[in-house]
DNA sequence: TAAAAATATATTGTTTACAATTTAATTATA
DNA sequence: TATAATTAAATTGTAAACAATATATTTTTA
């Protein structure tokens, strides 16, 4: 029996694809305590850090296109927790601003991190090593 | 400055998002040679190798589920690279089984995985350790 | 400075992804 | 053996994800 390179269990893209599926199924239970989507997660991450920040700069944090933000923010502000506005400089520019009812989400949110890291199971130093190897294929 | 767990560089479920999502990017334009998606290519290589499978099993080994599946298996039943029948032993279960079609597209696959390991840049070492932890993730 | 190029966001259309429900078939059990 | 419980797919509805295109604004350059 020959190697085939075409075998499901001889990719690593692959368990890469489900597990990054996986894990963000798992989160779900937490994020529905809070009323947010997993990608809506990330980006309140952005805004709890950031306060505010344009449409390109947030999708070169998360990776993520006009196609994909627009939609979601105007549902996040459609919530309350941002405010969608043209920069007065550079009228292309979308300006995203957390709003009060945005940061005040943040308190909620704190004990999610621990709880998504025990479902996980993984050692500090294979999270380590996995965080480690994420972002070499994320570098650009 | 102190350590806040809900700063986005201090995931490891993002980068894992993230990651996942910029390498199946980086297959679409070897998958666009063959006509096939990312899950629809993985899909064709469990059959490549198991030549039928049942929808559930099918689901096991990807990860996803009939909502996902049945669409996407109706739609390489229309390209012809699969038939879709339902078991005589048991009409609940759908069998998915490979066409010649679909067994002939494997030939034009087959310098896809090395193309795409020389796109991730990853040592020997450094893919096997990725491909273990992800599999620790996996492991149910 | 008028036209062209570049930039930022939005829109359109297609495919995924998945929860929740429905339908149909099979198996278990009262 | 009729009824209940289970199982497998399909369907429905919602949210991503992304390529391709459109629109509006700003910057370059001829």
């Amino acid at each position: 029996m020959e190697y085939d390179p075409l075998k499901l269990e001889n990719q690593l893209c692959f368990p890469l694809y489900a597990a990054a599926r996986e894990v963000v199924k798992k989160y779900k239970p937490y994020l529905d305590e809070i009323g947010l989507t997993y990608t809506q997660y990330i980006t309140m991450m952005v805004l709890w850090e950031k306060k505010a920040v344009n449409v390109k700069s947030l999708g070169e944090c998360l990776y993520l296109d006009s196609g994909t933000l627009t939609p979601l923010l105007k549902k996040l502000e459609s919530i309350g927790l941002v405010s969608r506005l043209r920069s007065e400089e550079d009228e292309r520019n979308l300006m995203v601003k957390i709003t009060q009812k945005g940061e005040a989400l943040k308190e909620q949110a704190e004990t999610i991190p621990q709880r998504m890291a025990s479902c996980l199971d993984l050692s500090g130093e294979e999270a380590a090593s996995l965080y480690t190897l994420l972002h070499k294929i994320l570098k650009r």
